[in-house]
DNA sequence: CTGTTACATAGACGTTCTTCTATGAGGAGG
DNA sequence: CCTCCTCATAGAAGAACGTCTATGTAACAG
């Protein structure tokens, strides 16, 4: 609903045989949840900070405490935490807190299109 | 700079061994181009729409015209328009003209960042 | 209990994004 | 030349985002 222009469904209002080398068959869509799965996975990894985080986790061999993400960006504290509460919304890490301190890791449980996003940083 | 509480750094204002069993060392930081880079190419990909257009793109043999590309989403055909130029400027895709039509296809010279994350996309 | 340290949350502010309507540019047809 | 069609650009409105300061919460130390 609500095109301006809506492109020449079934009906053929158009006349001539203007449509002549343009209009090819298209592909089935990806279903909607699946797509909109990619985007949010795709967003949490929009930003260079968020990048870096990453990087960082995937380089380290035990979860990373929050003074170490502050330590190494030049950000405010609450800054780091939104990036680092993104990253876990998207499901890519996840955070427990021992005493004092809260320490974040890549999720074990990663599904396939969040592994697969993951293994495009370096 | 302007940080609230800058993780003790080199001065170790820290009286006790409070810092036991934290901070520890971090991997060094992606070169910063890089990292923008990255996330410079996830933007391109965190719009479900756009998805969609480069899974288009992905399964046709073809260049695909603007006009398929409206007909497929129920947006306004400028905000097709927009997609697409964001995807062009995100350097996934390239678009030339024949006759009225404009066509658009993936780009045979697909850096090596950007065709890893095209291969995401189903 | 009081103070300190680590982290999260709330709210504000400016920027970017997505979408729309309206208009412009350029080719095709009569 | 004039009209129609396709696509791009411009501008505006509302939502989302990144950042900050200020404040709240939980755990440890004395």
């Amino acid at each position: 609903m609500a095109q301006t222009t809506t492109a020449p469904a079934a009906e053929a209002t158009l006349s001539g045989d203007r449509m002549k080398g343009c209009c090819q068959p298209v592909a089935r869509p990806i279903p909607e949840p699946q797509a909109e799965r990619l985007a949010t996975l795709h967003r949490a990894l929009s930003d260079p900070t968020r990048i870096q985080m990453l990087h960082m986790l995937k380089a380290a061999s035990q979860p990373i405490c929050v003074c170490d993400f502050t330590a190494a960006f030049e950000l405010s504290q609450p800054t780091v935490s939104h990036h680092l509460g993104r990253l876990r919304e998207a499901g890519l890490v996840s955070s427990f807190r021992r005493g004092i301190w809260a320490f974040y890791r890549l999720r074990p449980d990663l599904d396939p299109a969040a592994a697969a996003a993951l293994a495009l940083v370096p």
